[in-house]
DNA sequence: CGAAGTCATGTAACCGGTTTCATGACAAAC
DNA sequence: GTTTGTCATGAAACCGGTTACATGACTTCG
């Protein structure tokens, strides 16, 4: 009546192919030892096997040599997708950024991929490009392989998002912004509070014609929060004008353009991300303009290069490495021992450098 | 004798803790819908919830959207581990490179990860920071989570990394190198090949008096085929120097001063990375000598300030997103399709602009 | 010397899906 | 009116581990 298939070999076959630049090369098929085969080898139960894997205290060294000898005889690798079944675990998190190319972000990831390794934790990684529907696409995707947790920019997604991870109760944290008023865990720091204070650095150091320049506002509440903290600083006393473009050294640059051609009239550019002061930087030496003599330039971000450009670039240092390290902590932590989620604020620095004259 | 456990529910129930400021809320504990629970609601066994859930074609309309309703109704999303360990796939790829911080990867990686996502795989990064040893502890760590292929930078690894790979059939691709001698399927371009075009174009523009710059040749295979290209492009008219840095603005920074102090006769810089290209201008900037006409500078990378800089930097432009993209899709064609790794070679090319004399 | 305790190991239930094969209803063909 | 075929659905084996509980050997102690 029960039709006894069991016809394992075919399963534990596995076949792949590789090619050499025109012929195809069939690598013959090679069984990949399992529990059970490490078990019949040692003569020992398949428990015991595991208990082995895992480090379990209640083995004999003798029986756990055995075991490790057979294990490598056999190129035995426990299954990771059988041992997530059993202990409801996959040791993944999720990052999903807007874009991995602003280096601030490679820093954030970076960090957090190395602080998860040391627990043999995984990142696995999704580019949103600052799109909602991409975002909860990607999300649908990162739940559906397993991710145990979720890391987030900023605090600006789609409903669906929440209610995907919500529904399934998977923990998650914004990053990259901070804001009071949200129940959500955050781990990261002001960008308000941290563009007025470099605002207010230029206004101390005497000017009050400045231009602001800023990425894409809409797409992002980490730019639109700067914004909005950098016009907080301003007073009626002051002249500060905005410019949205495109968060790359082309919009810095037109910026600077723009600024020049309309003969708008300012002593000081405050570029909202580093990349757009590089812009500025290239747009002033087009025009013949130095800096700071003819127009001072203060950056946000303090990416590697700006100790170097000439000259050295005023700016926000915005802690992305200890950011990235501390979700990852963070999160690991929740999972393993089911510690709470500290919601942390972490510290900018304005960094003074060369780029802005004292008038 | 057998004592009937099944208590399935203490597994159903899970727990995580989230928290505000300094409280700890706990989320109460909920369900989630298992294949089971979605037939038992439905009426119908699970072999057809699997079936709607797989998009088979052997199920009515009707009742595909009576479980697409449960489905939604008690959030029902099919678990990760269980499906993989019945179908033996993850659809999970494996990313090592050496640094993230370098835009060069980060572009690369941009691109596998959005290609990954059109078919629905997901993109595991891990970094290895140059370091062989690393690199096989985060290669065990993510094959240990299931990857099914393995994407990795340059040629040069450990005999442990090989043994690991082919002792469990991981297919694997090398990028970001071309070298015909190998048999492992490559995808990428011809570092050597471009850095001695880059040499010759700089002859071809009249210099013979040139200064070679580049990152730690020891630590990649990558950088140490340029300088060797670039070597070979060499004869006994020219007189030209190399200059081992590290690989940042820094780097090229430094590497301009050694050269301008101790008073190394060159008309012409090459840069072997972008990067490094962008520190010589600042060397050169904060030694108050123009580009070209004190010294011509010549990158290698094409990042995307390089048309915005002042003078635009005339440069190698290297196919990193095709190359992310065509490893991308290769990888998975084989996992999907059993179709051949092909090798492939990409072009890079001279990319013409302001920063090189003509004398 | 027997009872109780300790400890390494074994047995088997269980995790949550996929998939093969069986089944039975209904339609088409003869 | 059978026979044959088609097709949606169901039953159950299976994937490869983990782990609660059982077991039995060996200590320890009164």
């Amino acid at each position: 009546m029960k039709p006894v298939t069991s016809n394992n070999l075919k399963r534990d076959i596995v076949k792949a192919n590789f090619s050499s630049s025109d012929g195809v090369e069939l690598r013959l098929e090679k069984r990949i030892g399992k529990i059970r085969d490490v078990a019949r080898e040692t003569g020992l139960s398949i428990a015991t096997i595991s208990r082995v894997m895992n480090g379990s205290t209640k083995v004999t060294e003798e029986t756990r040599q055995r075991v490790e000898a057979a294990c490598k005889k056999l190129n035995y690798f426990p299954n990771a997708a059988a041992r997530s079944l059993s202990t409801n675990k996959t040791k993944t998190i999720a990052t999903i950024i807007p874009n991995i190319e602003y280096s601030i972000y490679a820093k954030f990831i970076s960090a957090i991929e190395q602080t998860l390794s040391e627990r043999q934790y995984s990142l696995v990684l999704a580019i949103s490009n600052g799109d909602e529907e991409m975002e909860v696409k990607e999300a649908r995707k990162l739940l559906g392989m397993g991710s145990e947790a979720f890391i987030l920019s900023g605090a600006r997604h789609s409903r669906e998002l929440y209610e995907l991870l919500d529904g399934r109760n998977i923990p998650y944290v914004f990053t990259s912004i901070w804001d009071p008023a949200l129940s959500t865990p955050m781990i990261g720091y002001d960008n308000a509070a941290l563009a007025h204070a470099a605002l207010t650095y230029l206004t101390s150091k005497g000017h009050s014609k400045i231009a602001v320049v800023h990425g894409p506002a809409r797409s992002s509440d980490r730019i639109s929060a700067r914004v909005a903290g950098a016009r907080k600083a301003c007073d009626e006393t002051m002249s500060v004008s905005f410019f949205e473009t495109s968060l790359d050294a082309t919009g810095g640059k037109q910026a600077v353009q723009t600024i020049l051609d309309k003969g708008i009239d300012v002593t000081a550019i405050l570029c909202l991300s580093d990349v757009l002061a590089l812009g500025a930087y290239f747009g002033l030496a087009a025009a013949g303009l130095s800096i700071p003599e003819d127009m001072s330039v203060m950056g946000f971000d303090n990416l590697d290069w700006s100790t170097e450009i000439v000259p050295p670039l005023t700016t926000t240092n915005l802690p992305a490495r200890k950011m990235g390290r501390s979700v990852a902590l963070q999160l690991m932590e929740l999972l393993d021992m089911n510690r709470a989620l500290e919601p942390t604020l972490l510290e900018g620095q304005i960094v003074e450098r060369g780029s802005v004259l004292d008038i």
